[in-house]
RNA sequence: GCGGUUAUAGCUCAGUUGGUUAGAGCGCUACCUUGACAUGGUAGAGGUCCACAGUUCGAGUCUGUGUAACCGCACCA
């Protein structure tokens, strides 16, 4: 079969993908003998496009799926989409303003219909998007978070929590973000430093025996003051405590208070108090149960607490308004220029509002205690472990949670009042009739819980729990969690405690986080700065292996990875190369049958060239190094060392070697064991590079002469699993090419500093030392002589050295001189260059090892070995010296 | 303020337990269309491993201090 001489993703991906659905290759077994292996797939929004932190997510993931499947686990990798309340509610809020109307004029039930009906339409685009990443996700199971199940999951929770006293209502001060005109989550508020300025007012006495200076970032506040307050040791104010001052501009009457929160040496010392619009004066005025005045509405103008002139004004034209009325009545000190932290809606971007209102809280702190301990334990292990720390600090620091939300999109809060006797139901299913009173006058809850509030619930809501099933008994607690940082709050803590709560149990035993993806310039990609790629454009244009292999073999330790197209391109070469080499192997392998005992299959030793057992040596240190850099979660070394082994050293040197072997004339027998060889190795190859570069390497795979039914189920090359192909590689042989491979080099390296022509055929001799070296450069005389293209090769003495290029190459002991004469060649001066150059080199080598084999202590106290191996390195560079030195008097 | 991460070639990054001459990719220079691949090949140039101090026979690697950058968290009106 012929294969096109360049690699066409577009050819290959779409029909692959197909085919392992057909097949039901990415199906989980509920019940198996195998080790179960499950990842929950973080669910993406349903409004979304894939950006590439979720390619480089997903890659993640599926890279362990496709190992572990391949390495004889069931595995299941559940997939899911997000509801995303606010997400989703405006995408179809913004298709009704284009039709001229809103949410409010479509009512309730037909809004939340029109958004079902968006969903069903639009929400496949996003499965779509995964599967062109090569997801092998279980999809029979997909799940939305607004499935019935996971509905009821949702319900079964809310009750129980509320029965136990750790879901309650209550009119707290809350973040609020106008825009929305919801409730928000502390998490969902993001501080940005924002130049403001301080401004210094008057407040009279109310007996006017004078006035008091306060200091404040928010003066339109002020029209919700219920009291001012100073520190209690402050000596400055102590005749003013408990007298009262008169507000400004309303004229209201309110106190002064002692508290120590207070700082006397900010500002002026004195703080206006407003309870309903700032989390402190809140606390403070708990403590001294202080009046609170609302003066906001819910869109975020003022009401008319604030007074008939601010009434219906936005926050900032009220600021105005308010300094130029204190100004005007001289209550304005002075102003200052001051930056500060304000909060702003991570949804919106709008300025978050403390906000008086009543919403729904999850208690947290009973929760968060155990949630703690299972990670102190080790019970579940963060990946990189310094993760752990934010994770405690952050337990540490929880406040309750505001769940509800003042959406529609989502799952409406269980609860119901009561009309007749005003009680407050909250039952799993709908109820029928008050239970207190039997009235029929109930009324539902407006809200719906916050989004996180049902993925906290996913590990074990998406496998039928509340039911006890077959899944759970298998699949949870689930293996390994992937996701970045930035949710570690958001979901992971929140898993953690609803799983200790209602499965008793972990839900995952190990959160591996990793980096978030920059733009070539460092800077985060977003939307709103245009360097955001899309990942489905770039497989497009580079192919789905050719951009999992750049994100793979950058992620390391968690780190953040900048992306460049320039990268990727040289993985889309790779993934040619690859292509390249199995076309030239298969070439060569036209002529082969495929053994009998397949992968089984060995030639005799005997048979084998040092070509065949280096390249055999080198799989094995292969297999062994990803096997366990696979096991640390170092996708990073994996993907680099296939790389390594597949471009410098199969197809650089082992392709090479074997090139000759494929002409006419070559021994049979030779012939066959190096076919054999090449059968099983690419076979290895392509069976390790799987998990990196999917789709590839399964089309590859099936033209293969030594294969298995299909890639994604044949096993993963360990050098357990691979001992008897393995053991015919040997170290002494691999030393002894490697020294083949330093000659040929050092030939090329004279050819090229001196510019001979690539074309011109050169004469060398080979001065080996030793009798090991001898023997093995007479075995492999032919490929040097085809690698280094030669006229003609002498080994044996050094012989007459005038006008010769000299380089010596030694290794593991075994020395050879290479000798070149350049007689009628060259011009001699760039050789007398080079040589002078490599002289150098080594005399500074010979320096340093020269003084520390001068040092006492050196001698006495390092290890035996590595002072024989300093001295043995120190004579050996001295040797070259000599030897470049004799060369050099005999060029000139 | 508390906590975390990072600092190695022009750029992006490897460098596992301290041990010969610190590596790769991209970029750069020269040469090469040689029968798998120019998305290729061969060779080459390029590094006081952020600074200082310490431990050690020996430090890119361990310890401390500092500097710089980034990121969390908490914040003073």
């Amino acid at each position: 079969m012929e294969l096109p001489d360049r690699y066409s993703p577009k050819d290959v991906e779409g029909r692959i993908y197909q085919w392992w659905m057909d097949r039901h290759y990415f199906k989980a077994q509920e019940t198996s003998t195998k080790p179960p292996f499950s990842i929950i797939l973080p669910p993406p929004n349903v409004t979304g496009k894939l950006h590439l932190g979720h390619a480089l997510n997903h890659n993640i993931q599926d890279a362990l799926a496709r190992w572990k499947r391949m390495s004889g686990f069931n595995v299941l990798w559940l997939p899911g989409t997000d509801h995303a309340g606010i997400a989703t509610q405006s995408v179809v809020e913004r298709e009704l303003k284009k039709e001229g109307t809103n949410r409010h004029a479509l009512g309730r039930e037909k809004f939340v219909e029109r958004v079902w009906k968006w969903k069903e339409e639009y929400g496949g685009n996003i499965v779509d998007q995964m599967r062109r990443l090569g997801d092998s996700c279980d999809w029979d199971r997909l799940v939305f978070t607004l499935d019935e199940g996971v509905s009821k999951a949702v319900r079964k929770v809310f009750v129980d929590l509320h029965n136990k006293g750790l879901i309650y209502k209550g009119l707290r001060l809350i973040n609020w973000s106008p825009a929305l005109e919801s409730a928000i989550s502390d998490l969902e508020v993001d501080y940005k430093e924002v130049k403001g300025s301080i401004w210094h007012i008057r407040y009279p006495l109310a007996d006017g025996s004078g006035e008091i200076v306060v200091a404040t970032t928010r003066p339109e506040t002020m029209l919700g003051d219920t009291a001012v307050a100073v520190h209690p040791d402050d000596e400055r104010y102590q005749q003013w405590i408990g007298k009262e001052v008169q507000l400004p501009l309303t004229g209201r009457k309110i106190p002064v208070i002692a508290d120590s929160y207070v700082d006397k040496e900010f500002g002026s010392g004195v703080v206006k108090i407003t309870p309903a619009h700032d989390f402190n004066d809140y606390a403070v005025g708990q403590r001294h149960k202080l009046p609170m005045i609302n003066i906001l509405n819910k869109n975020g103008t003022l009401n008319e607490a604030a007074g008939a002139v601010y009434q219906g004004m936005k926050v900032a034209d009220a600021r105005k308004k308010v300094l130029e009325d204190l100004e005007a009545g001289s209550f304005l000190v002075k102003t200052e220029p001051h930056t500060h932290q304000v909060g702003h809606c991570s949804r919106t971007g709008c300025v978050v509002e403390p906000f008086l209102s009543e919403q729904w809280f999850v208690k947290m702190a009973p929760l968060a205690a155990p949630a703690k301990r299972v990670v102190e334990s080790g019970t579940i292990n963060f990946e990189p472990e310094s993760w752990t720390k934010t994770y405690l600090h952050w337990m540490n620091i929880i406040q309750d949670w505001c769940i509800s939300r003042q959406l529609w999109w989502g799952h409406r809060i269980p609860a119901w009042t009561c009309g007749g006797c005003q009680k407050i139901i909250v039952s799993e299913t709908d109820p029928a009739q008050c239970p207190h009173c039997k009235s029929k006058d109930l009324k539902q809850e407006e809200d719906v819980l916050d989004t996180w509030f049902s993925s906290a619930l996913w590990p074990f809501s998406t496998m039928g729990w509340p039911a006890d099933t077959e899944l759970q008994k298998t699949f949870y607690p689930t293996t390994v969690l992937v996701t970045g940082f930035d949710i570690i709050f958001f979901w992971v803590a929140r898993m953690i405690v609803m799983g200790l709560e209602f499965k008793k149990d972990v839900p995952f035993r190990t959160v591996y986080i990793h980096g978030v993806i920059r733009d070539a310039q460092g800077k985060k990609m977003s939307k709103s700065t245009g360097n955001a790629e899309d990942p489905v454009q770039l497989i497009e244009e580079y192919g789905s292996d050719a951009l999992r292999y750049t994100l793979l073999a950058q992620i390391a330790g968690g780190r953040d990875l900048k992306f460049s197209t320039q990268r990727l391109e040289g993985y889309r070469n790779f993934m040619n190369k690859i292509w390249n080499a199995t076309r030239f192997s298969l070439n060569g392998l036209k002529d082969f049958e495929a053994p009998a005992d397949g992968v089984e299959a060995v030639p005799n030793k005997v048979d084998l060239t040092d070509a065949d057992q280096w390249l055999i040596y080198k799989l094995g240190v292969l297999e062994k190094d990803v096997d366990e850099a696979l096991k640390d979660y170092r996708f990073s070394d994996a993907a680099n060392g296939i790389y390594a082994f597949v471009w410098n050293i199969f197809c650089d040197w082992y392709l090479e070697f074997i090139k000759p072997i494929f002409q006419e004339g070559a021994d049979p027998a030779q012939k066959k064991a190096t076919q054999l060889v090449l059968a099983q190795v690419l076979n290895r190859v392509i069976r390790l590079l799987h998990p990196f570069a999917p789709f590839i390497t399964e089309e590859i795979y099936q033209k293969l002469p030594i294969r298995g039914e299909a890639l994604i189920v044949d096993s993963y090359p360990t050098p357990k699993i691979d001992k008897t192909l393995l053991a015919l590689g040997s170290e002494e042989v691999a030393l002894e090419l490697d020294l083949v491979r330093e000659v040929i080099t050092a030939i090329r390296n004279i050819r090229g500093e001196n510019r001979i022509k690539p074309g011109t055929k050169i004469n060398v001799r080979l001065a080996p030392t030793e009798a090991r070296a001898q023997k093995i450069l007479g075995e492999n005389k032919s490929s040097i002589m085809t690698m280094s293209r030669l006229e003609t090769c002498e080994i044996g003495e050094a012989g007459n050295l005038a006008k010769c290029a000299v380089q010596p190459v030694q290794i593991g002991g075994m020395k050879v001189d290479v000798i070149i004469p350049l007689e009628g060649l060259v011009d001699i001066g760039e050789e007398v260059v080079r040589i002078r150059k490599n002289i150098e080199k080594l005399q500074k080598d010979v320096g340093s090892l020269t003084n520390r084999m001068a040092d006492a202590n050196f001698v006495s106290r390092a290890g035996e070995e590595v002072v024989a191996a300093s001295k043995r390195q120190l004579e050996e560079s001295q040797a070259q010296i000599g030897t470049l030195e004799a060369a050099l008097a005999r060029l000139m």
